[in-house]
DNA sequence: CGTAATATTGACACTTATCAACCCGCGTGG
DNA sequence: CCACGCGGGTTGATAAGTGTCAATATTACG
């Protein structure tokens, strides 16, 4: 997959499964070598529309990738956002019909993988099934943690959440260096996934930085006090089930406080 | 089970997965005579806690459940609510620790199913671990669909919407009749489901009876006008994956017009 | 029959949306 | 090389939706 930037996507998905599931040395081998035809996505283009039968499923490889709906007034919820490593379909291995449009949010590399391989690897290893099954229940609880979030918080701690959450996930694919990650969406893409509007979006990370707890230069967020953004957002990465990103970023400000509730 | 009122839970519960999933004989008679041990539960008191370590399933056999999160201001966020029939649990399979807190909202008496038991039925038949994961993926896609409610619609339409959603869960365990359906929950409790406070829960509640779509009685709503409900709530049940309940709703009043986006 | 839980009502505060304008950076094409 | 256009960020004034608080009515239940 010499044509690829960037890491090989299956490691990073290997990485981030193993840090959820423990494989064997053959499940392991199993998952590096899945077939995978590589896609380039412009931004704002759809990658799955909205009831399409796939017969694959498709791994980012580079770029960010939202989830959505739509509701009649036109507004949009976006209801998950992935980043490399991701397999942001792995749900339609058991639901073909897609119940929710897939859009590239940046200019994004994908990689499709068949639905074929992945249930004859499914079928062979146990361990495999069972972590993938194991990916769609977390995926499920993230979704979960949002609709606390938009439920239940107000807009000042749902974007510190967010970027807490997409913070400790870019970590996990070593995107986090020297306290600054990549978020290279826009604030009306923010908007849409925490259920608030781009003028107030801004608004809330204007606060943000005034309290100094973070830069942003529009394509990157530097984090400047991560205790701060953690007790604002509420956030406890736990439901991630990312236990390293966790050490990683707990230990990279002076604060020496554990982050769990 | 002669002890519990009601019709057996298993039965319930095998036919929304045959709603959803092919099974063969021998599959639905190892669900069928899964084991259980039936448990009951006073209103407001948890069924499962916070982090606790499930050696069991939790299967509703009457009475309403909540998943729930709190956050720091003491604000309830109710992440989704299960009827007979449902497994609430059934994720505890592959996350034995409890991401979030299960409660009783009525007087309710669910059957604890042993891991083991699910476990042995999952490796015995592989039908039976696809109908199991895609159970678990359809839990996932509602909560993105509260989501989008939440994040997105106003209060009446996500009142209208909630109540659309339970009018055909209530419907798929026959407890849908004559235009009415049991909701014995409070409006505070509705208010944590929606991200919305119990006042103005209670106003939009008037709003719905002054159109004319429903009649609440405090334990029971009768539906008016579904079809006026469901444009409210731009409520579009296929995310439920219950064709049948679908069906048999559309036919009860008057309009013919079909209810898909 | 009494008591607590729930539903209802009203007045008011506050968060967030809406609308409209403006700025800025960047790529494009003349 | 500069003008232009455009997407995206920023700002301000105002409106709308929902929250808060407190009191009262109603219902459920022992």
């Amino acid at each position: 997959m010499s044509f690829l930037k960037g890491p090989d996507p299956l490691k990073l998905f290997l990485a981030k499964i193993e840090a959820r599931s423990q494989l064997t040395d053959e499940e392991r081998d199993g998952i590096l070598s899945l077939p995978m035809t590589p896609r380039q996505v412009q931004p704002h283009r759809d990658i799955v529309r909205l009831g399409d039968t796939a017969d694959h499923a498709c791994l980012v490889a580079d770029g960010i990738v939202a989830r959505f709906a739509q509701v009649l007034s036109g507004a949009r919820q976006i209801v998950s956002l992935h980043v490399a490593g991701d397999m942001v379909d792995l749900h339609s291995l058991l639901l073909p019909a897609n119940p929710a449009p897939l859009v590239a949010l940046t200019s994004t590399t994908i990689v499709q993988i068949p639905h074929a391989a992945l249930h004859d690897i499914v079928a062979r290893f146990p361990g495999v099934a069972a972590a993938f099954w194991r990916e769609c229940v977390i995926d499920g609880n993230i979704v979960a943690h949002w609709l606390v979030n938009v439920g239940r918080r107000d807009a000042r701690a749902r974007l510190a959440h967010l970027i807490c959450e997409m913070a400790v996930r870019s970590n996990q694919i070593e995107k986090f260096v020297g306290g600054r990650f990549p978020m290279p969406i826009t604030q009306e893409q923010i908007a849409d996934a925490l259920g608030l509007t781009a003028v107030h979006v801004n608004r809330m990370m204007q606060s943000l930085r005034g309290e100094g707890l973070l830069e942003s230069s529009g394509r990157e967020i530097t984090v400047r006090d991560w205790q701060g953004l953690v007790r604002v957002g509420e956030f406890d990465p736990v439901y991630l089930h990312l236990p390293n990103a966790l050490a990683g970023l707990a230990q990279r400000n002076s604060a020496t406080t554990a982050l769990n509730s």
